[in-house]
RNA sequence: GGCCCAGUGGCGCAGUUGGUUAGCGCGUCGCCCUGUCACGGCGAAGGUCGCGGGUUCGAGUCCCGUCUGGGUCGCCA
């Protein structure tokens, strides 16, 4: 159907006689001679009509008509090339026009200079996808996929494909249900990811396992987060913690390398998730600029202020946030409010040294000299400090930190910044609604191994005890984590049991999983790479819509599609939605809101 | 679920203190144009101002509710 694609054309193929096909990007009449820019998904060339009957019949062409021309390549006129564009010292002298289909007036122009709204696009991704900017996200994602399959396979990897239909499990988040048929009233779920088949798939002897994998969960969705997604699923047999590392490393430093032009320093620095929340007030700390916490537990220890008599005190400093208004320490009030913090305490640094603010006069002489050179402080500097729970104290600077930074231009946006944080710790404390301590749940699962350290112990010290778990970190962004696997099952149980899971619960939920273990699992362990995020961060794009072929907007509506829709009552009826299903026999019955 | 922002011809936006016929750019349609490349010129069509209610002599504008979208906190191991 055509000889070239059209954005390859260049001065040696002048002379040729070709054939393209595309679409009808922008055409330029003027009466006698039209131009029209073909384009496909090559690039764009100039063609032009010339002769009576073709200016006559290209004169009726119209925005994105599809065309299949043929003509000869020529050089252009002397001052007439056109040194923009790649295809722009030639044209295609057109003798042949073909329309192939014809295109009905456009929703909204494609055109790489006009702001669109996102919804307008959305509704008409396949047209929005024809614009430059989003096709190349698309072709980028391909060849993310493609340089992770060449280190995969590289070492080995196998790849295999895990059920969409699976069992509801408890991991966390809210399951997509689908009704089953030929089972009325029970129901399949949408796996939140592959966890616990790539498990069975090393107990299965594969060793070494990936997938490209969707992944579903029905919480509320972010600009950087969507109903379904896409994790580039690893798990490896016989392997330990720096292992699973370096192969993370490999994976990253190909797609930064061949992606983004950037060589990541390998190894990629470590920190401890305790020493990432003391200084950065985060799990997932953004390192492109310095800015770090200072605890002042200590330093307040005697002190008569009531705010700071707390179980911990830790602040932040804002270079040059002296001079902000007093509105905008309200404003900074209100953002702390906003996430549920009661405020921002605050004291300025004086040019001469002397300190300002609110709080200031509520501290003791002692407290006030001493202050500016604990928290690292200069003249015309402001300091944040928050108060209370260390972890929800640190969560309020560490934000604090981040919205420091922006504001004063600390980021540079042209930086990366990896990370591993590792040393993450095994639980955290369940609260009930009155704030109440009621258990222990798994910060990463519950199938997550406990460090050599606390393997026999973890139940003394719950809330101390730390895993084999990490997660890689790109300016800020929490790309990818996994852990190791616990393989025996004594301690499989004892974790359980911690959780507050008696024998028939766990065998109701995992026994699938309990059972192959009982058949020689061997040490495994894996991670899981945020595929989307990271299209999103190597493309430099806002939202993850963006490197999404056709995405949900927050509601998890397709504008595109329409879904979701209603069903009618015969597909309602046969899909035995409303069935309820037979008395397991040798099952308890399925928990509410697992 | 909470909070913030937005919704005005196909698209992007303006619309003053509530006051005449709701403007602008792009696009669309027609005509003209032989060197443009985000071509240019002339002319035309195209609007229940998201939806519902209220205040008012009068509402795109003010108030209440609601829907949709975006952001954010909760939530998302």
């Amino acid at each position: 159907m055509r000889t070239h694609p059209a954005g390859t054309l260049r001065a040696d193929h002048a002379g040729q006689t070709v054939t393209l096909a595309g679409w009808v990007a922008r055409r330029r009449d003027h009466g006698g001679v039209i131009f029209i820019d073909l384009r496909d998904s090559s690039g764009s060339a100039q063609v032009v009509f010339r002769e009576g009957e073709m200016a006559e019949r290209a004169h009726r062409l119209r925005s994105e008509f599809v065309v299949q021309v043929t003509g000869e390549v020529a050089r252009r006129p002397a001052g007439n090339e056109n040194p923009e564009l790649a295809t722009g010292e030639i044209e295609v002298l057109a003798t042949d026009l073909t329309v192939l289909s014809e295109s009905a007036p456009l929703p909204f122009p494609i055109d790489d200079h006009t702001e669109v709204g996102e919804e307008i696009r959305l509704k008409h991704r396949y047209l929005d996808l024809r614009r430059t900017g989003p096709a190349a996200a698309l072709r980028m994602r391909s060849e993310a996929n493609r340089i992770a399959r060449t280190v995969l396979h590289e070492r080995d990897f196998v790849e295999v494909e895990t059920p969409t239909l699976t069992r509801s499990t408890p991991e966390g988040a809210r399951d997509f249900l689908v009704p089953a048929r030929l089972r009325p009233g029970s129901w399949y779920a949408l796996p939140q990811s592959p966890q616990l088949f790539k498990q069975l798939l090393m107990v299965a002897g594969t060793e070494r396992y990936y997938q490209i994998a969707r992944c579903y969960r029905d919480e509320d969705f972010r600009a950087d987060r969507q109903p379904e997604f896409t994790q580039l699923d690893i798990e490896m047999s016989f392997v330990s913690q720096d292992d699973v590392i370096e192969l993370g490393e490999a994976v990253t430093a190909a797609l930064w390398r061949e992606l983004a032009g950037y060589e990541i320093p390998l190894p990629i620095p470590r920190m401890t998730y305790a020493e990432a929340m003391a200084r950065y007030g985060s799990d997932k700390p953004d390192l492109r600029f310095g800015i770090e916490l200072t605890e002042l537990t200590e330093y307040f220890s005697a002190t008569s202020f009531r705010v700071f008599q707390a179980d911990y005190v830790g602040a932040v400093v804002m270079p040059g946030g002296a001079s902000q208004p007093r509105r905008q320490f309200d404003a900074w009030q209100e953002w702390a409010r906003q996430r549920g913090a009661r405020g921002l305490a605050y004291v300025t640094v004086g040019e001469d040294g002397t300190l300002g603010g609110p709080v200031a006069k509520n501290l003791s002489d002692v407290e006030r000299d001493g202050l500016a050179k604990a928290v690292g402080a200069d003249p015309g500097d402001a300091i944040f400090f928050a108060a209370g729970h260390p972890s929800d104290a640190r969560a309020l600077l560490g934000a604090a930190r981040g919205e420091i930074a922006r504001r004063v231009g600390l980021v540079d946006e042209s930086a990366w910044s990896f990370v591993w944080i590792v040393d993450a710790p095994m639980f955290e404390r369940v609260r009930d609604d009155k704030g109440e301590e009621i258990g222990w749940t798994a910060v990463h699962h519950p199938f997550t191994s406990p460090n050599e350290d606390w393997l026999d112990r973890f139940e003394e010290a719950p809330d101390q005890a730390l895993a084999y778990a990490y997660d890689i970190v790109a300016n800020g962004n929490e790309i990818g984590g996994g852990s190791i696997r616990i393989h025996r099952s004594d301690v499989q149980q004892r974790v359980f049991a911690l959780l507050g899971m008696d024998e028939a619960e766990q065998q109701e939920k995992f026994g699938f999983l309990l059972d192959a273990f009982q058949y020689g699992p061997p040490p495994h362990g894996g991670i899981a790479f945020g595929w989307d995020r990271i299209c999103m961060l190597l493309s430099g794009a806002e939202s993850l819509r963006d490197v999404i072929a056709f995405p949900k907007t927050g509601g998890g509506f397709d504008p595109l599609t329409q879904a979701p829709a209603p069903i009618t009552a015969a597909q309602r009826k046969e899909a035995g939605v409303d069935a309820t299903p037979p008395k397991p026999k040798d099952q308890a019955e399925p928990p509410a809101g697992s």
